[in-house]
RNA sequence: GGGCGGCUAGCUCAGUUGGUUAGAGCGCCUGGUUUACACCCAGUAGGUCGCAGGUUCGAGUCCUGUGCCGCCCACCA
């Protein structure tokens, strides 16, 4: 660039920053110019590493809440990382179809209408939902652009995409020839309310009062009657049989009778099984084999006959019999035990609290039917277990492996079928009038058999949860391969980082990890490691705490304990809001959500936004390029004090780098906030206002301007804002290339500057006299006195700081003067380590308490001295601990000693004092 | 029934392989019109690290047992 050119736009008189930090206007205006600039779009140099994020897609009914915040910042922070460690990164937002969800959405608004879907018929009632979808669906993307998310909003993937459906039915299709899939009359979860099969995942166990019937089943030979216990009296009309255990002696002449069900009486035989247990109830078991899990198991085994008495809703069918035919399952409870106290077979009822599962979505009791449903068999299950155990995806924190593992060791064939009319229509057609378990009579295709006339569709559609796990490569364009290559598949997969909440390891995670595994690549029974590596779809899983409300709640909005994201944003600004949530998740630890702790980051972006305003007060025209900063700091114009805050810079960078490679982001703000707070601002611009070389002004850009590269991916609009203010460059600040610890370590070094630890012990010492003092004056009420006369005596052993530190110890500690003294004065005064410091205000101070604390201090110090005593007494502390150690503990006992004679001779003073 | 996590200052939480006298923010209290910031500055006070044992020269940290809180999985009708 021509340099007038540069030494313009380096002089341009910058704009003025405002006093107050206001995010809001920041805000809005760098998320858009950023969408303008394409600064998140796909920018690919093969020569650098890929780094990809698939986002978990909400789902288009979902409404923001904390979790989605926290996990999008995560994510945001990753990405923005990335940038900066100059790889090539893509970000792949999306939204989820979330099949029964929406539906019932949809439903809802029908319902208004005085509808029912069944009056629409199918066609429209989809076209309705696509409307619906249309129209919400976008609206939690939205929203979280006000966070300030950086994906590549171009790369939008939504699950009913058509290039998504194309990759949910040749899953289907190639697990089904792979001999995954299969269809069979089952045990399902049956919810009554959405009328559909659901998952085992999707059931909720919920505790529940309820009563336990005990009730009389006559015996046929009219010898008496067996006792039986339900807690599902309805049912009884289902029963087929009654079972007792095999071994207990109570029963065992009773089997092989029969007996008469009490309910639409018939005779039903008595017959023994081991799954029943002795100690419940009365020991004989009623079985219903169409109506519960346990009772269809025994129904196989016995060949016993299935009644189902229960239509889809949950109300009772012709086979329940005519009193019952038509009632909804809890009255039929009702009529039941009406009718069993009638014929006086109802021996007690007790209250029995037991575990009831509900449908997750419509939150009632789920009814095991007997249904046909397809079914997947899970493929890849060791390879799953292997690519965790081996660290080719490793999961933080690491403790979720034996979640992960546990549930993969139990795994049950999954359930995929859906009763649902919104979701991925199953691509399997029957051949009209044939018999469907035929499979001459099945065909599977995308497109459908060519003699459609011939053929039904089934009706079914496919888990939500189906296509969530083609989620990592049918964003990717799969099973297309040109629009893989488009995408640059094979450059960014395997992706780099997942983040998502614990809590659908199973529902998700998990799933993906076994459909990358089986359907990417050729169809193997067996992977060998290194296919396992290329096959998988994240390298890295960041499990996320849940938020909690806090009484330790999870936050949700029926309970109506979640704050409104976007009110959280608008009172403190999403970096506030960023840097809060950040800093109370520490790695996937549950937090309690507390809005002080946005407040808290709210208030170190005004820090951050008032030292830069600071900066400007000096005056801004100057070369502001990592360059021209380092052309201004003259070595020679260097003081300690100036070299302390390089060296501890320098520190606060490597150890902020290692907390970033660990995933600990609470950790590394901590360690920014700290520095940046604690020591730039409330130490070193203090401290350097007193001689503000053109060295020191380099020293707070270099400082400012690592800060805000540092802090960029954590609080990104403020720091955007602050990097144009400033002047430090042109483009866009997630473009900059970030200067390490070890870059900046060598530019310092190039300046024939030597950082050095000892430089911060020795500001160390200064600022610890400066903070005793300090509080002596405070201790007297004299914290605003300006003009006191202090006297100094160096520590044993140590040369004076005071020389050398006249002025700026005067400046902080608010003296007229500081005089050096070799004795011991009978004044007030207060030890540190760099020496003693007297006050020269005898007769204004309160005696008495003044020795009291002295005496305390004496106290402590000589307990403190035993301690150390003890343990360099004790041989086997010598012996055994290393020398460090030891030496440390003498040293320790050392400065003790001194002091405890220090703080001795000043009780004597103070006593010699005439009152 | 099985598993996991938490229990550290009034509140919310840090505390890496055991190592010298346990930290932060908020809040409380005291003082401050220090011209970058009251969304700030300075300074106090506040903890037998859930409890009980054990290992060790040394335990908030490791082991055993136990209590309370929360979560996950399984489940008896």
């Amino acid at each position: 660039m021509n340099m007038d050119i540069l030494k313009k736009i380096l002089l341009m008189p910058r704009q003025m920053i405002k006093a107050i930090y206001n995010p809001e206007n920041i805000e809005n205006k760098w998320y858009s110019q950023w969408q303008e600039k394409g600064c998140f779009a796909k920018k690919i140099d093969h020569r650098k590493d890929s780094f990809c994020i698939l986002m978990p897609p909400p789902n288009v009914t979902g409404v923001l809440h904390m979790g989605h915040l926290l996990n999008n910042t995560l994510q945001d922070v990753l990405i923005r990382r990335a940038r900066q460690l100059g790889k090539s990164t893509l970000w792949i937002p999306g939204t989820d179809h979330a099949g029964i969800a929406t539906q019932v959405k949809v439903e809802k608004e029908l319902m208004k209408e005085g509808k029912i879907r069944q009056n629409i018929g199918r066609e429209s009632f989809i076209q309705r939902a696509l409307h619906w979808r249309d129209k919400h669906g976008g609206l939690i993307l939205e929203q979280l652009k006000k966070l300030g998310i950086s994906c590549n909003w171009d790369a939008k993937v939504h699950t009913l995409d058509p290039g998504y459906n194309l990759a949910v039915q040749t899953a289907f299709i190639e697990l089904y020839n792979r001999g995954y899939i299969y269809r069979g009359k089952r045990m399902v979860n049956w919810c009554p309310v959405s009328l559909t099969a659901l998952s085992d995942e999707e059931v909720m166990m919920k505790p529940q009062q309820c009563m336990l019937y005990h009730l009389k089943y006559e015996l046929t030979d009219g010898s008496g009657f067996i006792e039986v216990a339900t807690t599902r009296p309805e049912t009884i009309m289902g029963d087929t049989a009654i079972a007792v255990n095999p071994n207990d002696d109570r029963y065992r002449s009773l089997i092989g009778k029969t007996c008469l069900r009490p309910l639409k009486k018939a005779e039903i035989r008595i017959i023994a099984d081991e799954a029943v247990d002795q100690d419940f109830g009365s020991g004989a078991l009623k079985v219903t084999p169409a109506h519960s899990a346990i009772d269809f198991e025994i129904g196989q085994r016995h060949r016993l006959e299935f009644l189902d008495i229960m239509n889809p809703d949950g109300t009772l069918n012709s086979l329940a019999g005519n009193d019952f035919e038509g009632m909804d399952r809890f009255e039929a409870r009702v009529m039941a035990v009406e009718k069993l106290r009638k014929l006086g077979l109802l021996i007690k009822e007790e209250l029995y609290s037991n575990n009831v599962g509900f449908s997750e979505r419509a939150n009632v009791p789920i009814e095991p039917k007997l249904s046909e449903q397809w079914f997947l068999k899970y493929p890849k299950v060791e390879e799953a277990k292997a690519a965790i155990l081996n660290g080719v995806i490793k999961l933080r924190p690491e403790r979720w492996t034996k979640t992960y593992l546990h549930w993969l060791d139990n795994i049950k064939d999954w359930c995929i079928s859906r009763q649902l009319w919104w979701g991925h229509r199953i691509p399997v057609w029957y051949r009209k009038g044939y018999d469907k378990n035929d499979p001459t009579n099945i065909h599977l295709s995308i497109d459908g058999p060519e003699d459609k006339e011939n053929w039904e569709q089934d009706p079914d559609v496919l888990d939500t949860w189906f296509s969530s796990a083609l989620w990592p490569f049918a964003t990717f364009g799969w099973p297309d391969l040109k629009k893989m290559e488009e995408k640059n598949f094979d450059y960014f997969y395997p992706t780099s980082d997942l983040v998502t909440g614990p809590d659908i390891i199973f529902f998700w995670v998990t799933r993906m990890i076994i459909a990358s595994l089986e359907l990417l690549g050729a169809n193997k029974n067996h992977l060998l490691p290194n296919e396992i590596q290329e096959r998988i779809p994240f390298k890295n899983v960041y499990f996320t705490g849940i938020i909690r409300d806090k009484l330790g709640r999870k936050m949700s909005k029926s309970l109506g304990n979640s704050p409104e994201p976007l009110d959280l944003i608008k009172k403190y600004g999403a970096d506030g809001l960023r840097f809060g949530l950040l800093s109370m998740a520490p790695q996937g630890q549950d937090v309690l959500f507390s809005e002080e702790r946005v407040e808290f980051g709210r208030n170190f972006c005004n820090k951050l936004w008032n030292a830069f305003r600071f900066r400007q007060t000096i005056g801004e025209e100057q070369d502001k390029t990592i360059e021209g900063i380092f052309s201004r700091i003259n070595p020679k114009e260097v003081s300690l004090i100036d070299l302390a805050i390089l060296t501890q810079m320098l520190k606060t960078l490597i150890e902020f780098e290692e907390a970033m490679a660990e995933y600990e982001f609470n950790k590394a703000l901590q360690i920014i906030y700290s520095f940046f707070w604690k020591d730039f601002c409330d130490w070193y611009l203090e401290v350097s206002k007193i001689n503000q070389t053109s060295s020191v002004i380099g020293i707070y850009d270099l400082i400012l301007r690592q800060c805000l590269l540092i802090l960029h991916p954590f609080i990104p609009f403020i720091t955007e804002e602050l990097w144009h203010m400033a002047g430090y460059g042109t483009g866009f600040i997630n473009d900059e290339k970030l200067d390490t610890s070890a870059n900046l370590l060598a530019n310092i070094k190039a300046l024939g500057l030597e950082p050095a630890e000892d430089s911060i012990l020795e500001v160390a010492m200064i600022r610890e006299l400066i903070s005793s003092t300090r509080a002596m004056k405070a201790n007297y009420g004299l914290a605003a006195k300006k003009d006191m006369t202090f006297y100094y005596k160096a520590a044993d052993g140590q040369t004076s700081i005071i020389a050398k530190y006249n002025e700026i110890i005067k400046h902080f500690i608010g003296a007229a003067k500081v005089i050096e003294t070799n004795s011991l004065l009978d004044l007030p005064v207060i030890l540190t380590p760099a020496g003693l410091m007297y006050l020269d205000l005898a007769s204004q101070i309160d005696l008495a308490s003044e020795k009291q604390k002295v005496i305390d201090e004496i106290q402590k110090i000589t307990q403190l001295i035993a301690k150390n005593q003890s343990k360099l007494n004790d041989k086997v502390f010598i012996s055994k601990a290393p020398q460090q150690i030891i030496d440390g503990t003498k040293k320790l006992l050392e400065e003790n000693l001194k002091k405890q004679v220090e703080l001795q001779s000043l009780l004597d003073s103070l006593n010699s004092l005439k009152t």
